[in-house]
DNA sequence: AAGAGGAGCAACCGCTTCAAA
DNA sequence: CTTTGAAGCGGTTGCTCCTCT
């Protein structure tokens, strides 16, 4: 009746993860791929339920994913679309293809939420304007649970839904940046790229693009290496310093490998070796084709770098406004999928 | 300077759904 | 058509760090 766990108890390694281990499962990926998870643990030797690497690797170590440093666009597009779509962070994640649910997640549950509730006059309020303005209904009502096709198609039915509510956050937005003016959009974005040292915007992925091609998420097929690789060296950098230095965050030995944060834009090119524990570790030593089983979209980082939100909201807005084109809702999904930052 | 409480983040758990046999 | 395995999602928990007293 009660399925056994994916893995057993025993034997299976909990807790954060290791330099070592990130390693093991990223070269696993690049040499097979992100998917059949299953085998993970048993073909790299990872003492790691599935579960635990296909989390690891979407959260963490997949290319392309920024962490920290939300931006107020970033804000008040999860605003709405949780006020539209309720806790399906992953359908909202798809809107913000260089964030995790799990992030996102987070970020509502610490900030977002608290914000809304606590201040009623002082933003949208949750089940305030967010949800006047857009969506009297949250969509929380809805199943919860929602696997990869099926909150596909869910998402196809909500796209207009989704539509407005992204039309609606996005005049909102006109009063931060107007829609094509780009000093006001950098000077947005500049405030966690340029001033905190945020990942590099990898650009953005189509918008509900994320569940096209299994397990990968984001995928610049060439480009993806490098983002890999700027993620090995900033973990390890960071776990190094974290470690070494005895300053850090998680500086126990224990300290999971977090990767850096909030310190990852310029040092981007000293991915190819890195050393921590007094170890040096190549990361690239796996071979850049490793992501060409990843279908999405291509994105380079450097153009997604130059584009920043700007191109991204951008590419939201004529996504949204395609609707006076005449956009079948049937086809929006295909075509938020041909967007390319 | 030390301690307590709060906040944020990473990871785990259980459930649901999909796909293959 | 049914069963079983695998993947994905959302909720929740625990740990660590930061800030305030």
């Amino acid at each position: 009746m009660v399925r056994p766990p994916c893995c057993d108890k025993d034997g299976v390694k909990k807790g954060p993860w290791t330099p070592e281990e990130d390693l093991v499962l990223v070269s696993y990926v690049q040499e097979h791929g992100p998917g059949n998870w299953r085998a993970v643990p048993t073909r790299t030797g990872l003492m790691r339920c599935s579960k635990s690497c296909r989390l690891r690797w979407t959260n963490y170590l997949r290319p392309g994913i920024k962490r920290g440093n939300f931006t107020d666009q970033e804000e008040k597009l999860i605003v709405h679309l949780q006020a539209l779509l309720g806790n399906r962070w992953a359908a909202i994640a798809s809107y913000l293809p260089e964030r995790t649910d799990n992030d996102i997640k987070n970020y509502w549950n610490t900030h977002l939420k608290r914000k809304l509730q606590g201040g009623g006059a002082g933003g949208d309020g949750d089940g305030g304007a967010a949800g006047d303005a857009v969506s009297p209904k949250p969509a929380a009502q809805r199943p919860a649970s929602s696997s990869k096709g099926q909150w596909e198609r869910r998402l196809q039915t909500d796209i207009d839904m989704a539509r407005r509510a992204l039309r609606e956050a996005l005049t909102s937005l006109d009063d931060v940046k107007p829609p094509h003016q780009p000093d006001a959009a950098n000077a947005a974005a500049g405030g966690g790229g340029a001033t905190t040292g945020a990942a590099a915007s990898a650009g953005a992925d189509s918008p509900a693009a994320s569940s096209t091609s299994g397990a990968s998420q984001c995928s610049p097929s060439s480009a993806g290496y490098v983002l890999t690789t700027e993620n090995i060296s900033r973990m390890l950098d960071g776990w190094a310093r974290k470690k070494g230095g005895g300053g850090g965050r998680r500086a126990a030995g224990s300290g999971p490998a977090t990767p850096g944060a909030t310190e990852s834009a310029s040092g981007s090119s000293e991915a190819s070796e890195v050393s921590y524990g007094g170890t040096a570790l190549s990361a690239a030593a796996a071979p850049a084709s490793a992501f060409e089983y990843e279908t999405k979209p291509t994105v380079t980082a450097a153009a997604a770098a130059d584009a920043g939100d700007e191109t991204q909201l951008s590419a939201i807005e004529s996504w949204l406004f395609a609707d006076a084109d005449g956009i079948e809702s049937g086809s929006l999904l295909d075509a938020a999928m041909d967007y390319t930052f």
